[in-house]
DNA sequence: AAATTGACGTTAGTCGGCTAACTATAAAAT
DNA sequence: ATTTTATAGTTAGCCGACTAACGTCAATTT
């Protein structure tokens, strides 16, 4: 066995899963218009509408040049409205449009596929410790 | 508990520890020139130096556009060069430099680093756990 | 009141990753 | 031998994500 050999690590499966979870989710989300990551942006914006772009950066856990290029895109999509706050000229916010919302409703349905597709042959059990051990991963990374 | 809710669902903390993953991997590899992704390549690179790019592809798990434009960064970084195969001028083959090769001794001490920061207070048994539930992932999303 | 500080976003540039179209070359079929 | 098909890479365009620098505007500080 090798030293350093990045498969069978836990980081080399976190890498790859990485990936093909991205490629997946991507392939569930064709035909809605919808890419991966811009998913959860319209899940925060249906929850509560009118957000800033501030409160959706630090509930999305990205950087705000990150979401501004999203934004823009999803503007263009007609998925989203901007709009600058009247009482302070340096907020702007996010609106879900009809569309959006129609999207929004099918990218909950991808979300369930996902998650079966995801924990397929796992029990309870082992879903309860598979997600209890990855939120210590998570906390470790942070 | 709202339904389609990413927090605590498998598909919410796999999204969520790509990116800190990710970040937390730049991070240690910030100052050796390499950059999350490129690590990987130096790798299969150092094992066997001189591959094709569709071995390299193939073991890397990503599309050729990907690596023609690492490989296209790399060189221009130094770590490797490129050279047309003699016989079969279709094969472009990939070597490592000496740059490049220091930059793999840094690389797998990252890995080291990464690891060690990942499994952090998880017991062996834990870690195994881990490993054999996340393959099930990675199969179920193939 | 004027100057400084801080908060909010935008813009530009970099990187990994993907798809799709295209070129070049080799191999196989006719 | 010529045509067809398959293989190997490249290029262009799109998206998410990051950093760093910048412009705006509000809130303090002096």
């Amino acid at each position: 066995m090798k030293s350093g050999k990045p498969h069978n690590s836990l980081n080399g499966l976190l890498v790859e899963i990485s990936k093909i979870r991205r490629n997946k989710s991507n392939e569930l989300l064709s035909g809605t218009g919808v890419h991966a990551g811009q998913d959860i942006l319209l899940y925060y914006l249906d929850m509560e509408d009118g957000q800033t772009v501030s409160a959706l950066v630090e509930k999305m856990g990205i950087q705000q040049g990150t979401i501004a290029a999203m934004i823009e895109r999803m503007v263009n999509a007609g998925m989203i409205t901007k709009k600058k706050d009247a009482a302070d000229k340096r907020i702007s916010r996010v609106f879900i449009t009809k569309k959006g919302k129609a999207a929004h409703q099918q990218v909950t349905e991808t979300w369930r596929k996902m998650e079966s597709i995801t924990a397929k042959g796992l029990s309870p059990i082992e879903q309860a410790q598979l997600i209890t051990l990855l939120e210590k991963v998570r906390d470790n990374l942070s």
